[in-house]
DNA sequence: GAGTGGTCTAGACCACTGT
DNA sequence: CAGTGGTCTAGACCACTCC
């Protein structure tokens, strides 16, 4: 609220970043939406194209446009956040893995979370056995140096790009190779997910443990992400522990920061009265 | 690893900003030094000033240095994350309600996640009475207008300054003013924290839901926690749900996203065997 | 006052995208 | 090809901190 007295002393990059996030908020400039030029917006608000940089990287910053050498700058689509609700999706997961199999086709995990069906969706696998270093070894309590199998996965819908999730996922390689079906990335969507997978090796989890943390995101995640690289992205490490006590598989999730919302439910337990 | 033949393709920025975070994390550029300033900068890496600076801002970005106006540029400390277990604490704390005073106060949350003593925090807090707008009350279960209790508190170690939390908690103002300690902030910290607030006026907590975002920071945020405006915060967002199913408490917490960890354990049910 | 980081200018060349 | 965003330069003035 800049009165006709009184002078506005924020830096005139910010004031532009404010001006033009008001028009985008107020759908002035809509989703989708080819912004001015550079050039042009240096032209009409009379600042240089430095100044103007400034103000866009802003607007990135707040994940309202997207830059595209060549093209242009973007209006964003309103960033809608996904709810990822993991305490009730484990147990979901757990339950789910005594069904039979006809049954555990119909729906999967990433329709439980966003409502779409297996056909809207595309999905990617990529299987590699890598050695442990200090840090996974120490995350799945084994010797660094001891074979992992390691899978990276994501799916996307199939009409909009960007995929919801990057998973990276570590198994201790002689654990898993007892059923040679689950080395094989063709087999994936594995219906019922891991904790399906780990039952076929006899392996009931007991418990899995989430850490979550934001971090900014390396160039690749960005890129696949479809996230400006000044937008954080919300990781889950998540841990889980079989009924022996042993931990069976490490995950890594990685989440656009701007489009995620991760909920945990906790039910407290009675007083006694 | 750039060879003696082969160019390196990357911009000069960020060749600049990956040296000087090699001679950041090798300690040769040691916590708490002052850097180059940005002048000498320019002038040892043959660089203008702009080039310089997009340098410094990756490492602003990654969390590695800070830069302070008139004074200079200083190289953080390590970014030890801080670990918050919810899913314990929660429990904890309501255990702890039916525990006599003198053993409440003993010991409080903040100590319970960083082994600090009362005597080493400074405590900050600020009670206003404020109406619920649009998105609160929807939180809240309440119409919009309704009187509200705002509490805004803050806890940090009294020799390292910034605190690991924001902390902003909303309560129905009718339902706290049953008992009028409860309104002033003098009385602040309470010890038991708030379920034994709440418990105070007969109410027992069933269910608390949490749900964390990233986002970035405001100006004020980035401030009071000491991050970079370009560093995200992370947030959680609980709902505190008593036994008759009413909503009586929405607080939100606002950590520093490099700096934080969040905790979330799963116990799962067994199969039936 | 000298030195620092924050803002701002008016140019320039580049890689990339469309036609 | 012209137009876009990404990089880069060589200046300038400012607010701020410290001496």
């Amino acid at each position: 609220m800049t009165g006709v007295h009184g002078r506005d002393w924020r830096p005139r990059y910010l004031q532009l970043a404010e001006e033009l996030r008001a028009k985008i908020m107020s759908g002035e400039l809509a989703p989708g939406t080819l912004m001015p030029s550079e050039t042009e917006l240096a032209d009409t608000s009379g600042l240089s194209r430095t100044s103007v940089r400034n103000a866009i990287r802003q607007l990135r910053e707040w994940g309202l446009v997207r830059a595209e050498q060549g093209r242009g700058t973007y209006v964003r689509a309103p960033r809608q956040r996904v709810r990822r609700r993991n305490t009730e999706r484990y147990q979901w997961e757990k339950d789910r893995v005594l069904l039979d199999e006809a049954e555990r086709l119909k729906t999967g995990a990433i329709e439980h979370d966003t409502g779409l069906t297996v056909d809207d969706l595309k999905f990617h696998a990529e299987y590699t056995r890598v050695d442990a270093d200090e840090e996974m070894a120490a995350a799945l309590q084994v010797e660094p140096g001891t074979p992992l199998l390691r899978r990276v996965y994501w799916t996307s819908s199939r009409h909009e790009n960007p995929p919801l999730t990057l998973s990276y996922s570590y198994l201790p390689y002689d654990l898993v190779a007892a059923n040679p079906d689950l080395l094989d990335e063709s087999k994936e969507p594995w219906p019922g997910g891991t904790q399906h997978q780990l039952h076929t090796l006899g392996i009931e989890l007991d418990r899995i443990d989430d850490v979550v943390r934001a971090r900014p995101p390396s160039p690749d995640e960005a890129e696949l992400l479809d996230i400006d690289p000044g937008v954080s992205v919300l990781t889950v490490r998540k841990t889980s522990v079989d009924t022996t006590g042993r931990v069976v598989e490490v995950a890594d999730a990685v989440m656009p920061g701007d489009r995620t919302e991760l909920v945990y439910s906790h039910k407290l337990q009675r007083w006694k009265t």
